[in-house]
DNA sequence: GAGTACGATAGAACAACGTTCGATACGAGG
DNA sequence: CCTCGTATCGAACGTTGTTCTATCGTACTC
């Protein structure tokens, strides 16, 4: 059987894209349904064009999702650059650190791809430097501050990563909310040996219904602290 | 044309497989290769079987995922255990998340995977115990209990996912070792504008070869000295 | 010993994905 | 009108996770 021959003259018109409505539609589409929506024949279908396309703009999959990143890392170094700022660097650091977590509560799929490469990635790195730059008012030698940064960055990504897997569908479908998927483990936990899990025992109070971001805001704290003890203040 | 009939008579000897067996290889070709190269049929080949007989010990590759990491996760637990153990809680703290860290080095695709199902995963749960068993040692709520443990876990996700992810196989083919990629990097770095990126080039130098055990011992150290101030210690 | 039920294995096929290829449209400049 | 570089697209390729269906082998039954 013959294969069906494309007719150019009456079929639909051509697309137009550019770099810009490339990035905004992939994040579209990331925000709807995670990262597991987003491929390229999604992406095209959204796009109004061919699958091939998109590799005139990016080279692979890697890339796309890194520029896909750095464009609303823009947006939110764009928000610390705008934070007041104020006498004390700690809480500077503390409100950008809280910001930046704030848009990967809203984008979990953030967590996952952030600061994965600096070298496309130009506003992670100004992001980077941002964080830094409020060190350099502590009293701290280079690899202190150094290590520093990379600490809260740390603590960042290391929260954001076990916020951004995704719910096992039931709660994406909306058929179970986030509070009774929270309360299933609690209730596991509940039913061990109290002899053999004394500390599960003691915090499962605490973990049921309990919220990320106070999760956060608590890690963040501990090295905060930590920080302003080097520092000396 | 017709196909090739399976001819069973003559045919090779069936594979006789066991989960011990399944898990081991698993995790051997994630040593090997790292993550991208655990897939069915290479599990299959190095099993001597076919692909679909994986499927009747797991039921799908999340679960392969969970009950390979899980696997490890209980050699850890048992150095984790066979720890002294001294007066200091977060001395002891320190030396767990040390041990936990010193696996993942050894294992960078750990990380990835690390503490994302507690449900199939056993051993998760036993290490997470333990780690805060020592914080019932110490003077704290519930809550700042159940906080300080995440806190920890996260600084060692943290730190693990930005050491986990692959180099760009220059250096997994060996024709550009870990100094020369950071030292590109670095170099690279050094030729921004010093006013745009004063902190990047106040620790250029110290991450031009820096190793990622110091940098996550000085994460690891300032929470430990925060959760150290908020104990009253 | 013939029959059977079940634990276990396996090849083939399927759908979806990232990626590549070759062809083709389109507008600007000669 | 032709040409060239930019931009687009359908079709195909190879690989992946997964499912289907058929089979083997052994232990147990009558």
């Amino acid at each position: 059987m013959a294969h069906l021959q494309h007719r150019p003259g009456q079929g639909r018109r051509r697309a137009s894209h550019s770099m810009e409505s490339v990035l905004t539609e992939a994040v579209a589409l990331l925000d709807e349904a995670g990262a597991h929506a987003l491929t390229f024949r999604a992406l095209a279908q959204r796009l109004g064009g061919g699958v091939a396309s998109i590799y005139w703009y990016v080279a692979n999959k890697e890339e796309l999702l890194d520029r896909a990143t750095d464009h609303v890392i823009g947006k939110v170094l764009a928000d610390i650059e705008a934070l007041p700022g104020g006498d004390d660097p700690v809480d500077d650091l503390r409100a950008m650190a809280l910001t930046l977590f704030d848009a990967i509560v809203d984008r979990p799929w953030l967590g996952a791809y952030f600061m994965r490469n600096t070298d496309v990635q130009g506003n992670s790195l100004r992001l980077y430097e941002r964080l830094g730059q409020q060190t350099l008012r502590l009293d701290l030698s280079a690899r202190q501050r150094f290590h520093a940064v990379s600490a809260i960055v740390g603590v960042v990504v290391g929260s954001a990563v076990d916020m951004g897997q995704e719910p096992p569908k039931e709660v994406l479908d909306g058929a179970v909310d986030r509070d009774e998927f929270l309360g299933r483990y609690a209730q596991a936990w509940r039913e061990l040996d109290p002899g053999d899990f004394p500390f599960v025992h003691e915090i499962v109070d605490e973990f049921d219904g309990h919220d990320d971001v106070d999760q956060f805001r608590s890690a963040l704290d501990l090295t905060l602290a930590g920080l302003r003890l080097q520092a000396g203040a």
